[in-house]
DNA sequence: CTCCATAATTGACCACGGTCAAATTTCACA
DNA sequence: TGTGAAATTTGACCGTGGTCAATTATGGAG
């Protein structure tokens, strides 16, 4: 199976499989943490060989982007979930559940960036979706906050992605993390929503 | 030597061997490139053991910082003898050639994100320096630019290289690509810097 | 010049992700 | 139910980064 369209797998045994890698590497990933995972303890848990683990999978990589790729769907569909935000305090608060997820692990904030663009329409995957996703609502909800009309809500929603990496990636640094996240993050919302210039 | 402080080291042999390592790495990467570099490449052009290697480096990443921390330096050198642009067209020219270099190579981008920020005091590497001395000249420009006032210079400077950031991430997304890093880069700044309020 | 503490080097060895030809299982069809 | 082509699984094997106890070179004191 997989390699190039991942088109249904044809046997049930395959699903059953896969459903058995994956759960193997959630409970490792529960257990301890992403970066603890290792491909042996997951094939072993789930009594495969290795050559089934990369049949299933191009890479260690490409399991972690399903996992972690799923998780942030879930935090996504509570954002969905809620009304509106009409101030940026609302759009931090909504955030911060996902940032601080992003934020949990540094290998995990890694992977999330390698991942968040595809470098082939073939090979888009979980975490790149999800950074889809993240747009569109973002835009639907700038569409209708109105903080800024000089440029389109798809721009300030590239924008506050960019930020909100930006928040995080200060954070694992040493020189910069005495600020939380969430207070940069306002910051950098604040300038870039509302900024006030006299004329 | 090595391992905390970093301090000289006792024996001239030391940095002859360290030199002879740099200068083999070099060498590979300009025949090839960065992600093409092998340890047991590295060393078996320096004609030294492995350990050898690992005792002047804590590990590959290491090297790398190193090296492309040198490079990073050297755009810097140029853009500080540049006069103090006053347009954000100025801006983008002078930040040019090192937007270029940072896009080269998926690889060079990856580790230059990872080691953007020292996650401890004791491990501030050389990419992690020329991200702070971006940052100075970055603020020296805006305060004689005088973009906005409304935020201070350190606040713009953050925001540019978060731009930066995300201009350069998208060019490597097949979803994105179709724009130019400066075209994008450009849209950026000019809604980041010139924002235009109606009132 | 000799001695020896310590800095520096060595290379066999390990960890872990990833490959692939061969073996096994499945299932559509007769 | 039997059969064979295709799907799936297997595990020995490889590449490469990284470790560490043992060995060797250095240079200052006597």
């Amino acid at each position: 199976m997989q390699k190039k369209h991942m088109t249904k797998p044809q046997q049930k045994r395959t699903l059953k499989t896969r459903a058995n890698l994956i759960s193997a590497a959630k409970h490792i990933i529960d257990k301890d943490n992403f970066e603890a995972l290792r491909v042996e303890d997951v094939i072993s848990i789930a009594r495969t060989a290795k050559g089934t683990f990369f049949a299933h999978f191009k890479d260690k990589d490409a399991l972690m982007d399903i996992i972690i790729g799923e998780k942030i769907d879930a935090y996504l569909d509570n954002l969905e979930a809620l009304p509106s935000p009409k101030t940026i305090s609302d759009i931090l608060n909504a955030f911060e559940p996902l940032v601080q997820f992003m934020a949990s692990e540094r290998y995990v904030f890694d992977l999330i960036i390698r991942y968040s663009g595809a470098a082939q329409i073939d090979q888009i995957g979980h975490i790149a979706t999800t950074f889809g996703r993240q747009t569109t609502i973002l835009e639907s909800w700038l569409s209708e906050a109105n903080f800024r009309n000089d440029i389109s809500p798809e721009l300030q929603a590239e924008g506050i992605q960019a930020f909100m990496i930006q928040a995080i990636a200060l954070k694992f640094c040493e020189l910069h993390n005495s600020q939380s996240i969430n207070d940069r993050f306002s910051l950098y919302l604040n300038a870039w929503l509302k900024p006030i210039i006299a004329h």
